[in-house]
DNA sequence: ACCACCAGGTACGTTTCCGTACTGAAATAA
DNA sequence: TTATTTCAGTACGGAAACGTACCTGGTGGT
């Protein structure tokens, strides 16, 4: 439950677009929840039970098939939503979807989600815009993918989940980073030990601060970039 | 142009769905257009004029970056509607989209097909869930990008092509494969070899044939049929 | 304080695919 | 027909990443 006037306070991103006149069907139904790390947002083919509006975490979204590969196709946190196919008008987690670094959010429900959705034709054209983003940054994790070597993928990752926390502190595991991209955990650490030795991070046992970003984003190129930008031309934009 | 009484012949799924009530806002302004192959459809970050219903042919959608790497991560045929991001409410094309095989189908102007969608609540649920659907194809774009090799890869692209024409021939060179596919063009020609030496297809100079389905649906394994199934459940429904 | 476990460092042979490049054959244009 | 271009076949060294596995040191539990 969010009153009007405590949304001042509010770091997500689209709350924080939402009319005064839309904010009637979104606000008084949202649910402050912590989000630990691993805790499960969605599951393939079942229902989604909640959007949530991520304020601190990264949370990420899987794509899995019938014979259990997987691999990361995007993360989402206080600039977007999860539970994007309710926005689609689809009831069904198509992905997994997980919190990959621990934070806070509010929830609401997908009735109420829906059925506000439904109501607002602004409110739609807002979340849609968001889902847009969130398709835009699927299609480079699959240029990235099928395009980038495994350190630039890696700059990529890191430089997603810097924009979404508030500190320069990573807390994963190279196991976890490596299961997101899709590698060997061996090769993440090789990777990560290059980008140490150019001093681009410095790392701790299940932690990783960046210390250089800018050298993140040389090293990433332009497979950084241009679904951030997106988001910002739909988000902010004309 | 296109009267209630000529629907019979539409090949294209989502123009079959669109309900009687609906058709006022969409047949009236279809136009039919032949689309040679290579033909462009979108340009990145250019204006979208209009919305396309393929009948016949195969659209690849294109994702770039700011250093022109590229990648195809989706296909749309018959099955779809171009224009994507106009169901979104994005006016701007994100992707490159053109031809990959030649074929035919209607079109609509982007102030018509988005006014249409703005209006009619069981057409802009209809949309989405096309809209969905492609997203969900991306995905596993990404997925394919990240996990498969070079052979299973092709296999789903000749598969994804092959759903989208009438006949057995992809009429494609090694050449445009390798660019979609974002390998080299050798590559393909090395699966494509392996391909054939098992009976799965014959070739002909920027020709191919497709001689065992169900074999070359072995070889993609899962990497093909998700998008596929969730396509058909969200238009055939629940 | 001890133990069990987990994260990470490292290694090695192997596979996959790349970059490049040369050749011949087929289609197209002159 | 001939010339030209395009497409396909093939080769070779090399880079990238894989699968696997073993070992060490930090961390947390009891």
């Amino acid at each position: 439950m969010l009153e009007a006037h405590a949304r001042a306070g509010i770091r997500n991103r689209i709350l924080q677009k939402i009319s005064l006149e839309d904010w009637d069907l979104i606000g008084p139904h949202l649910e402050a929840v912590t989000l630990k790390e691993r805790q499960v947002i969605e599951v393939p083919g079942k229902p989604i039970t909640h959007a949530c509006f991520l304020e601190i975490g990264v949370a990420s979204v899987v794509a899995v098939d019938a014979e259990d590969h997987r691999i990361e196709v995007g993360v989402i946190g206080y600039e977007g939503v999860t539970g994007v196919p309710l926005i689609m008008g689809d009831p069904v987690a198509q992905h997994s979807t997980y919190m990959q670094i621990g934070g806070s959010g509010y929830r609401i429900s997908q009735e109420v989600f829906s059925a506000a959705i439904d109501q607002s034709e602004s409110l739609r054209t807002l979340f849609l815009k968001s889902a847009q983003g969130f398709m835009i940054q699927i299609s480079h994790t699959a240029l990235a993918n099928g395009r980038a070597k495994l350190e630039q993928r890696l700059a990529r990752w890191l430089l997603m989940a810097h924009d979404r926390t508030t500190s320069d502190a990573v807390p994963l595991t190279h196991e976890f980073l490596a299961v997101m991209l899709g590698v060997r955990r061996a090769g993440v650490t090789v990777a990560i030990h290059g980008f140490e030795a150019r001093g681009l991070v410095t790392t701790r046992r299940g932690q990783l601060t960046i210390v250089n970003r800018a050298g993140i984003e040389q090293v990433a190129g332009s497979f950084y970039g241009t679904p951030e930008a997106e988001l910002k031309r739909l988000l902010e934009g004309n």
